[in-house]
RNA sequence: GUCGGCGUGGCGGAAUGGCAGACGCGCCAGCCUUAGGAGCUGGUGCCCGAAAGGGCGUGGAGGUUCAAAUCCUCUCGCCGACACCA
């Protein structure tokens, strides 16, 4: 794809050589995105312009955007946080540092295996593999610099080899292990969900099917023996977005309470063990309820309820988990006609079994307090069970309970505890449990362990095998990759996959036909970058050592929890492991905001994209790229908007001019006298705020900036400012610094400005406080907090100077009016507020 | 329901305790032009006023402060996450 190749069709009017040819001050040269940029992508592609080296003497930068599933052809809907990255990659490089800005492919994935289906003989190998070569031209095109050679494509044997290899690892290490368990089963994609891949009881990727429960024998991954780790270590996180942190923090879910034994009525021995955050409520427990799948409902069960108790059981098995879980339906339950006894009081309570409460969190049981639980309170009024107050609010107790009180207070009806604040007694009750031996202090999290099973062709198969003697195998190391089958067809069906022999004792043994989550495949693709085609191990642990962790991670934030988890509990893993000295994998994380247009966002689907070659074809892809950031806030979602990046184009045909043709802006009588000390100054603040823009990602402002500089530098030529060596200055500080956004146009402009060597291997230029002071600044005036004067004054006034030249003014005495300030304040060189 | 975020001109937005509206889009007037979705100049929050000038103004109400878009309380609206987790 070179310039040469492109349709001059696509050229529209806005393209500079529509402009009148016979213009009364013709120009030397136009801007014509289409001719510089395929030159310069050319020019950096030769010298390895983005090629990190591992053994640099400078320092390292790592600067990493998600890798994304390659769905096609890019639009600049994907492109935005492409450019975020690059810019912040090509000023750090500028700045001095060796960055590593790698890119790969989450290539595994459904997608693939949908669009294999809807067109028979398409494998999905050969479709990722053509979008990932589409995506990557799209790249090229905007002009985003990768060190390709690093590339990684999650789905090729050299990459899941080491997927499984991690797999092993886990599996060596008591982290991986198979249970079976009620999964969630996406009727659609015909396969097992994690629970992060279910939301609202629907499947994650499709929004109107309902998750089924299927009873299946699966792998997980045990990230729940890292959950205090997970939830602890966010506090290191201290550039993270705050909203993603709160999230995992919700995610994970820690709660502390008690765990108490019930023991049952009649049945000598047995006991149900529950958990309450609410150690300090164990009074006002006036039942107990047991859900549906709790394993000793059976056993509780008197004759007589059996029945009932049983088809109810069945009912809720049935369900599927949005009606089960939605919160606005009606509570049900059916009494098991068991008793347990309340240790604290000797009370005698009933068992209920229903289905609001979870099997799989806590203990599956729980003590119903009504008069200090809203769930509970619902359901002994529907059942009309007894409601007992044990904790009275401020205003004392309140006998009968229209609601549940949630808060603390006073506890009352609770033996020796009666009038302890309810706080307080949290602890001392707990101890009390600990030495009567009834229960003890207990720590939960929301967080379950990860399903990483998929009955799926297209992702990396789980390198075990299952002997009838033996058991289940691993396949060795030595064995690795475990590599799919040519042809696409569901593993089970595919004899040639599955008929293996065992590794220990080389009987016949069928293979794991389940695949891996592409979760996985994506928790360690940013170790792998450091040593992208090492054949020993996934990673070399000294080259990771020396990149990781990342310093900049850039992404959507759909991936807060679920990516980001994973990924923070591989690297924990790994580090336990000896593997790698971080253990956290992400410094500094930004969740860019989304491209949106005509009020959706740009996507395939809703045709509303704009395409990389479109743009590239009209605007260019400069005009794109700093339109992007001037669009709005990183992190907020913003409108594509034509006029807006027509204003783009007329600053970067402004910018060539005052460049490349600064004789042609003459002096207009109107303007003001030039001043190069002015100019100077500008230059040199600007330099300062685009570097601290730049480098906290506000590119929107940092636009805005580099606007103002190009306007003074237009105000200075009008107003007959000389094209000397300061002019010269400001013109190369001006391409230095708009370089990250439009590479291309100010490479074109330094070379034909005579510059030797790349701008992009140029040094950024350094702020300097002194150039950038301004000797005299407006002082605001103020009489009683309100605007009265400004006074020009020099900087570094003392208050006295300052509040002698403001009482000097008429407009101030006048404001006054006679009065004496009582009272002055006074911000150096911004502000004077008299107050009379 | 719970938690979190956000409400600023005609529009995108800037300002995180110190001149509200930077920068840009759009619009108005003028210049240049055979022509203009080109370029250049000036203007552009609202109200009163011929002007000078004055008043009002950051969803709404209150508060803290010499000073509030910014901090606090309440409230309305929009967006997002979680959603029976005991």
């Amino acid at each position: 794809m070179q310039g040469c190749c492109w349709p001059r069709s696509w050229v529209t009017n806005l393209h500079p050589l529509n402009l009148n040819p016979v213009s009364s001050r013709p120009r030397r040269s136009v801007y014509v995105p289409q001719d510089i940029e395929p030159k310069w992508q050319k020019v950096w592609a030769e010298r390895g312009v983005m090629k990190a080296a591992d053994d640099s003497p400078k320092p390292k930068y790592y600067d990493l955007v998600m890798y994304p599933y390659p769905s096609g052809d890019l639009h600049m809907g994907h492109a935005r946080n492409y450019v975020m990255g690059d810019a912040l990659a090509r000023m750090k490089r500028m700045q001095g540092f060796e960055v590593l800005h790698p890119f790969g492919w989450d290539a595994f994935g459904l997608p693939a295996e949908n669009a294999a289906m809807q067109h028979p003989g398409l494998h999905p190998q050969k479709w990722t593999l053509d979008n990932i070569a589409r995506s990557k031209r799209d790249l090229k095109m905007m002009g985003i610099l990768y060190d390709w050679d690093r590339e990684v494509t999650s789905c090729m044997p050299d990459y899941y080899k080491w997927t499984q290899w991690l797999f092993l690892l886990m599996l060596e290490r008591g982290l991986a292990y198979r249970a079976m368990a009620p999964v969630n089963w996406c009727p659609v994609d015909k396969t097992v969900l994690a629970n992060e891949q279910v939301i609202n009881g629907r499947c994650w990727r499709h929004p109107d099917v309902e998750v089924e429960k299927r009873d299946l024998e699966q792998w997980f991954l045990k990230i729940t023996d890292y959950a205090e780790r997970l939830l602890a270590d966010l506090a290191l996180l201290d550039k993270w977005p705050h909203k993603v942190r709160l999230m995992q923090t919700n995610w994970i879910g820690r709660s502390m309470g008690a765990e108490v034994n019930f023991p049952v009525d009649g049945i000598a021995g047995e006991s149900i063990r529950i958990y309450t955050t609410r150690p300090d409520t164990l009074w006002g427990a006036t039942f107990m309820v047991m859900a549906p799948e709790h394993p000793l409902v059976e056993r509780v069960t008197t004759e007589k309820h059996r029945a009932r108790v049983r088809e109810y059981v069945e009912k809720a098995r049935k369900e599927t988990e949005i009606e089960r879980q939605s919160t606005d339906r009606e509570k049900t339950g059916v009494a098991t006609g068991g008793f347990a006894i309340n240790p604290v009081n000797g009370q005698k309570i009933p068992i209920w079994v229903a289905d609001y409460v979870l099997v799989t969190y806590g203990t599956g049981a729980i003590m119903a307090v009504p008069a200090h639980d809203e769930r509970d309170f619902e359901f002994a009024v529907r059942y009309d069970l007894p409601i007992r107050e044990v904790i009275a609010p401020p205003s004392g107790p309140q006998g009968v309970l229209r609601h549940a009180y949630l808060g603390s207070g006073t506890m009352v009806n609770s033996a020796q505890f009666g009038g302890l604040d309810s706080t307080v007694a949290f602890d001392r009750i707990c101890d009390w449990l600990e030495s009567k031996g009834i229960g003890k202090r207990a720590v939960k999290y929301r967080l379950r362990d990860w399903l990483i099973s998929r009955q799926r062709y297209w992702g990396a198969p789980i390198p075990v095998v299952y002997c009838p003697n033996d058991g289940m195998v691993p396949v060795p190391v030595d064995q690795l990759p475990v590599k799919l089958p040519e042809e696409y067809r569901p593993l089970p069906e595919v004899e040639s996959f599955w008929r293996t022999t065992c590794p220990k004792c080389d009987g016949p043994a069928r293979r794991e036909t389940d695949t891996m989550d592409t979760f996985i495949d994506s928790s360690w693709y940013f170790l792998r970058y450091a040593s992208p085609h090492d054949d020993r191990e996934p990673f070399d642990p000294e080259l990771a050592n020396h990149w990781m962790a990342v310093d900049q991670y850039t992404g959507g934030v759909e991936h807060a929890i679920l990516h980001l988890l994973y990924s923070r509990f591989f690297v924990k893993v790994l580090h336990d492991a000896g593997l790698l000295e971080a253990s956290e994998p992400f410094t500094r994380l930004f969740n860019q905001g989304m491209v949106k247009r005509f009020g959706q966002v740009m996507a395939k689907s809703a045709g509303n994209g704009v395409s990389i070659a479109e743009l590239t074809g009209e605007q260019g892809a400069d005009a794109g790229r700093v339109y992007e950031m001037f669009i709005g806030p990183p992190e907020e979602d913003v409108e594509w908007n034509d006029s807006g990046l027509n204003g783009v184009v007329k600053f970067l045909q402004r910018v060539w001019r005052l460049v490349l043709e600064p004789e042609s802006i003459v002096p207009e009588g109107s303007a003001a006298a030039a001043d190069a000390a002015v100019l100077r100054r500008k230059v040199a603040q600007t330099v300062g705020h685009v570097t601290e823009h730049y480098d906290e990602l506000r590119f929107n402002t940092a636009v805005a900036f580099l606007m103002e500089l190009a306007n003074a530098m237009q105000d200075y030529l009008q107003g007959g400012g000389a094209r000397d060596g300061e002019w010269d200055a400001a013109v190369r500080t001006l391409l230095k610094l708009l370089n990250p956004l439009a590479p291309h146009a100010c490479e074109e402009m330094w070379e034909r400005l005579g510059e030797r060597g790349l701008l992009v291997d140029a040094s950024w230029p350094t702020f300097d406080a002194t150039l950038a002071a301004e000797p005299k600044v407006v002082l605001v005036v103020q009489v009683a907090g309100k605007v009265r004067d400004k006074l020009d004054v020099e900087a570094g006034l003392s208050e006295a100077g300052a509040t002698k030249a403001a009482l000097a003014r008429d407009k101030v005495r006048a404001a006054l009016n006679g009065r004496e300030p009582s009272k002055v304040i006074y911000v150096a060189d911004k502000l004077i507020n008299l107050v009379p």
